[in-house]
DNA sequence: TTAAATCGTTTACAGTTGTAATCAATTCAT
DNA sequence: ATGAATTGATTACAACTGTAAACGATTTAA
């Protein structure tokens, strides 16, 4: 029935699912090393992340003897997509396009990833709009202070 | 001095900031006024998250009578960058320009904006690099996997 | 001047998150 | 076959978050 159960995962349960996604399978061992190297994380610590992962959906395990392998039950791309939002929801939508380029100022990318980007402005000059409009609270921005109805 | 106090702001507290950084003085009434509208939060909670914005230095209090007039402690840019690393803490390096292609793709712009982020870009390319060099442990990204050095 | 309203502070409390020890069942090694 | 190791499950617990009522001091209105 593909229930589109909403779950968070956090950060410390994020590290956990890199790894898994990483793999492909993992078993709860090759977790556990992996995280005590980066996370100097206990066995136990790792396992309290799996088993909520479990819980919540994001993974999904296959018997084994009497262990487990466990799989991904959510894409990467997917569980980004939280992790953009994140960022968004905080911001007015007129200050996006300016949040994108801080963003790229400080990254450090390729020159392919240059490329790549240039690519994608251009092709989103077709359904560029004129005006962005704001969808904050009056309070929250200036868009909405007075008479004034344009942003910024 | 300038004790660089680091501190967190959670996603209510941000409502609250927002308030403030949008009028650069507020009172607690004005505060709570914009988000009984937006949060539904009853006075009380909008108190709770005050205090504790004022706790953790975050806001600065004016006394003028027997109440606050609040100011913020923190920019907006500032508080800003926590969010977006909160973004990329969880990815490659290597994986970067594919995020903020991601992120362009997904957002609204206006042709400002476009001209905007092609003008950032073009600045980028003077420090752009050619290989990106992996940041992730082991076991974490496709990067470190086996003999192969390079990434994706 | 006294009752009502306001404001900041204190207290409350459940749910989430980070961190981990312990336990019970099973499997491996001797 | 029996002791050791491993694995998943249960329990623990403090800090942080979201949500809010209650309280005490003070100011304002009647």
């Amino acid at each position: 029935m593909t229930n589109e159960e909403k779950f968070e995962i956090t950060d410390s349960e994020w590290e956990v699912m890199r790894v898994v996604w990483t793999r492909t399978k993992a078993t709860s061992k090759e977790i556990i090393n992996v995280l005590q190297d980066k996370k100097d994380w206990k066995p136990a610590t790792t396992k309290t992340f799996i088993g909520r992962l479990v819980k919540k959906g994001a993974l999904n395990t296959e018997t084994v003897g009497n262990k487990f392998i466990y799989t991904a039950a959510v894409t990467e791309e997917e569980s980004l997509k939280s992790l953009k939002a994140g960022l968004f929801n905080h911001i007015c939508n007129t200050a996006v396009g300016k949040t994108i380029a801080d963003l790229i100022k400080e990254a450090t990318l390729s020159h392919d990833d240059i490329a790549m980007i240039e690519e994608i402005l251009k092709s989103k000059k077709k359904d560029a709009v004129d005006v962005i409009v704001c969808n904050c609270v009056p309070g929250q921005c200036h868009c909405k202070e007075n008479h004034n109805m344009n942003c910024h």
